[in-house]
DNA sequence: TTATTTTTAGAACATTAGTGCGGATAGAAT
DNA sequence: ATTCTATCCGCACTAATGTTCTAAAAATAA
């Protein structure tokens, strides 16, 4: 691994500070007042550097946009430790055309009957909002997802392009998992299943009602 | 707890997948795009909302100067459990008509360079003759597993009738993914997805590699 | 030493990105 | 209907912030 001169250090660690402390990342001219360099060009000089050492992810032309590079021998320090299950509400079952089951309110007390499943917690994340269903029939084959599937689920109002998402078509009523594109006006909605052809709909047609974490078969 | 407009809550969303996804706050302007709000001026109401109601943290005139209030009552986070788990090695992974890969011997005393996963107990039982697939490319569609997908296998020369099953075809000498039905002198092998055909063999050109006991897509 | 590469300086420049303001809507309350 | 309040809309404005260029200083090689 490359050597870091000292002023890279001190950019560094610099950095690490600051988004510990702000929860995002300093701009070039933070940089340059809490390190004492004389010019933006020197900053920006070290960070393609360090950019370049593969010891910093860098965004050009976006403001604040830094993140570390979090591999290396220091990295294990955010690592979680300790826990390696999170337990999340089976809340019930999907079926083909059924509106799409979700926790009713904001309260997620009312859920002492509900049947809790392990999972990872690298998968889940917090576990906020995040709940699993059984698939019910064969409705969401183009998804990729048969019968007795377990979907597990967090809850979303919008999500990134190209991911799977539970989605509502407005004007149908229908609710259905698909790769989820969003193309300005309109929004394209593209099956799992890549041999099936994709639709698109206005994008005010479409609701995001949850994003797909991940799809559980289990066939022992 | 104030309840948050449909708009607020897409919004919270949003910052949260793009945080996740960049390591750096949205823009005003990225929040617009990705909500499908006209204005900025839109976006910059409803931040100072979702500030005045805690559940942003908001620095003005600081670009993407925006953090999550990750904290608060309505953090609903379940208790993370600690259960028993079980590390399989990903033994590597599995493309369109590659021959299917197996432990090679019965040591499983070399797999030291493998990854392991982490999987629950409950589903790979004494963990014996375990093991994951990465699958490459789409060619096992026809049983509802795509690229990316992880597939636990367990090594087996038999299979129960209608289990997912990795066989080999001597006569072909192709190895695929298929539910195994034994008929007497001749053997079904059949998709996991219902809507394709099944095909029959002569058993004794049919052998069981090993079957299937997951699959675990995971998108999130 | 001289030549060459790396790093630093300073400053103007170009975009990015937050803010403010007049006005439009839409309900709810009076 | 009238008023009020909460949102939403567009747009212009400007502060915040990344980029670039030239030259000088420092470090390194020849």
């Amino acid at each position: 691994m490359v050597k870091l001169s000292e002023r890279q250090q001190m950019i560094m660690s610099f950095i690490e500070n600051f988004i510990e402390e702000n929860d995002y990342p300093p701009t070039i001219r933070d940089i340059q007042n809490g390190c004492d360099i004389s010019s933006t060009s020197v900053v920006a000089y070290n960070l393609d550097k360090l950019k370049e050492g593969g010891q910093l992810n860098r965004h050009s032309e976006v403001s604040r946009g830094l993140s570390l590079a979090s591999v290396g021998p220091n990295s294990n320090k955010f690592k979680p430790t300790e826990i390696d299950s999170v337990a999340v509400p089976l809340l019930g079952t999907i079926a083909a055309g059924s509106p799409f089951p979700m926790p009713e309110n904001d309260t997620w007390s009312d859920l002492s009957g509900s049947e809790l499943i392990d999972l990872p917690q690298a998968i889940v994340g917090p576990g906020d909002n995040v709940y699993a269903l059984k698939v019910r029939g064969e409705s969401m084959i183009d998804a990729l997802i048969s019968d007795g599937d377990l979907v597990i689920m967090e809850q979303a109002s919008s999500v990134r392009n190209g991911q799977m998402a539970a989605v509502r078509i407005k004007s149908d009523n229908t609710t259905t998992l698909k790769n989820f594109y969003s193309e300005g006006p309109r929004t394209r909605l593209e099956p799992a299943n890549s041999q099936m052809d994709a639709m698109t709909f206005p994008s005010n047609d479409v609701e995001v009602l949850s994003k797909v974490l991940a799809v559980w078969r289990y066939l022992g």
